[in-house]
RNA sequence: GGCCCCAUAGUCUAGCGGUUAGGACGUCGGCCUCUCACGCCGAAAUCCGGGGUUCAAUUCCCCGUGGGGUCACCA
């Protein structure tokens, strides 16, 4: 293993927003693959048909760029091991789930969504101590599986896992590992849209693209035995794992990271004026340190120090703290020249473009130039003190709690919407109002603040545009979470 | 619930058998100063509990406890 070129990658799926996790694995994976003179791969796992983007995946490349973590291949520009979108490897999934059958390493399943859904069902009632699929197809001959395959009926196709016996797993920074296999059920490994799930694609992807150490989250490890098994039916060497620690909430508990609790997107850093080094900067701090007390260093400095293995990365699950972010980012604020800075203002929101989306809203509302800036100074600020305006937060006759809650509800439409733009946000709103018992003049008015801090703007839905998602989310979960403590 | 991972101040971490447990964010106090910020100085605050091993445990082992993850035709 030690003799092997490094060949790294990340292995984002295009669902959503660029995540912060995203970037925080990407980091450890680029600086790995650098310092050990290796390479870094970026590839898309958009196999979820019905939730992947092309939205997302340029959103997250975008991101990624931003933060200055190149990769030297990928869909955008190609390598040796192409196509680097799983999309487009369709036919080499199916060739090797194939093989595993042919190998009887794996078996056509015919079982139905609701059947799986009720056996799921009982287990949660019986509270089973072994949940996931009984095995009921893997008895199946491989005559009648590949008449009724042939037939037209849909079918999976899932990997026989061991079912005694337990899977060691070898981790780079945690050592040993062993988990029963009785904990994992016979996988999916082909949908029944011929599409594969994760564990197939990954695998052989990994192993097609040469990659020698798969450097993930946490998250995996429970799902390991079953890539391993992988490795071992295609007869293939498995590539060496390490999980890295989970980003965590700011919360009690620490639970895992998430858009209900914290911002996750890199859009919202970026719109917020996060400077990407920082940025890059205060991610290398979850779990790893620098040394000798020093806490801001470059990328490249990262890098000249950067190693994986047992004891060199922290593996209790880092809080991701915007507090320390912020003061991180303004040490390097600081180190701009009063050009640089201007300059960098200039590249994000002081600009005539953005201005010119700020024009329309504005215009009419103003009689002279120097109330233009005023009128819209909460599109350059940060969060909002809600203190001051609590009484106009909070409609007539109604409780803190429950106009918290409505808001909540309000940010779960808006998350489920495809495109954050004026027509259907106004359209969400108003359907939203009808199945709730709010008034649109409540429900509007409350989002008003929220997001302005003020009662009187320009019009709800072209602010929320021109501010953007991120901004949008977090100022109306901050409102939430200030109603539902609000006693008045 | 089964299995797995983790455990140093509120937070991020250093430590790798013998330390006054180091640094940073945040908090509090002071200095600087026309104010604020920056900067500087200082303070409070930490080894989850119990057993071992050892001359000696924050450090090694075990058991608890706590937290997290995972148990999808999502990744």
């Amino acid at each position: 293993m030690s003799q092997k070129e490094v060949r790294v990658r990340i292995a984002p799926s295009p669902t959503g927003d660029p995540h912060v996790g995203t970037a925080y694995v990407a980091l450890f994976n680029y600086a790995f693959a650098r310092r050990h003179g290796g390479k870094f791969i970026l590839r898309i796992e958009d196999t979820d048909r019905a939730r992947s983007t092309t939205a997302s995946e340029e959103a997250i490349i975008r991101a990624l760029r931003w933060l200055g973590l190149d990769w030297d291949e990928g869909p955008d520009k190609g390598g040796p091991h192409g196509p680097y979108r799983q999309s487009e490897r369709g036919t080499i999934y199916r060739e090797h789930a194939e093989m595993l059958i042919e190998r009887g390493h794996a078996y056509r399943c015919f079982c139905t969504p609701e059947r799986l859904a009720e056996l799921r069902g009982e287990q949660q009632k019986a509270k089973a101590s072994k949940m996931g699929y009984d095995g009921k197809c893997r008895s199946l001959s491989p005559e009648e599986a590949d008449e009724r395959g042939r037939g037209g009926e849909s079918f999976t196709v899932r990997l026989k896992m061991p079912q005694e016996g337990e899977t060691v797993l070898l981790d780079g920074l945690r050592g040993e590992i062993r988990i029963p296999n009785e904990q994992s059920d016979d996988q999916v490994l082909l949908k029944s849209d011929g599409m594969p799930t994760y564990h197939l694609a990954n695998v052989v992807d990994d192993h097609l693209m040469g990659i020698s150490h798969v450097i993930r989250a946490e998250e995996w490890i429970s799902s390991a035995p079953k890539h391993l098994r992988l490795y071992e039916a295609f007869g293939w060497e498995p590539a060496t794992f390490l999980h890295l620690p989970l980003l965590r909430n700011n919360d009690k508990n620490k639970s895992k990271i998430s858009k209900r609790r914290n911002p996750v997107s890199l859009d919202y850093y970026r719109d917020t004026g996060i400077i990407p080094e920082a940025m890059v900067n205060f991610l290398a701090l979850m779990g790893w340190s620098y040394g000798e007390d020093q806490e801001k260093f470059s990328l490249e400095q990262m890098v000249e120090r950067f190693d994986l293995k047992e004891g060199s990365v922290s593996l209790s699950g880092p809080v991701f703290d915007l507090d320390k972010l912020s003061w991180l980012n303004g040490l390097y604020m600081r180190e701009l020249s009063d050009e640089g800075l201007v300059d960098a203002l200039m590249g994000w929101r002081v600009n005539r473009d953005y201005l010119l989306r700020l024009a329309p809203l504005v215009r009419d509302r103003i009689q002279r130039f120097d109330e233009f800036l005023p009128l819209i100074s909460y599109c350059f600020s940060g969060d909002i003190d809600y203190t001051p305006v609590a009484a106009l937060l909070l409609p007539k006759k109604r409780k803190g709690g429950e106009t918290g809650k409505m808001l909540e509800r309000l940010l779960d439409k808006l998350d489920a919407m495809p495109a954050f733009e004026v027509s259907a946000m106004e359209e969400t709103f108003r359907l939203f109002c009808e199945g709730e018992e709010w008034s649109t003049r409540e429900v509007f008015m409350t989002v008003r603040v929220g997001l302005t801090g003020r009662k009187a703007s320009p019009g709800l839905f072209e602010t929320m545009e021109v501010i953007g998602r991120e901004l949008t989310r977090r100022r109306l979960r901050l409102a939430a979470n200030f109603l539902k403590q609000y006693k008045g």
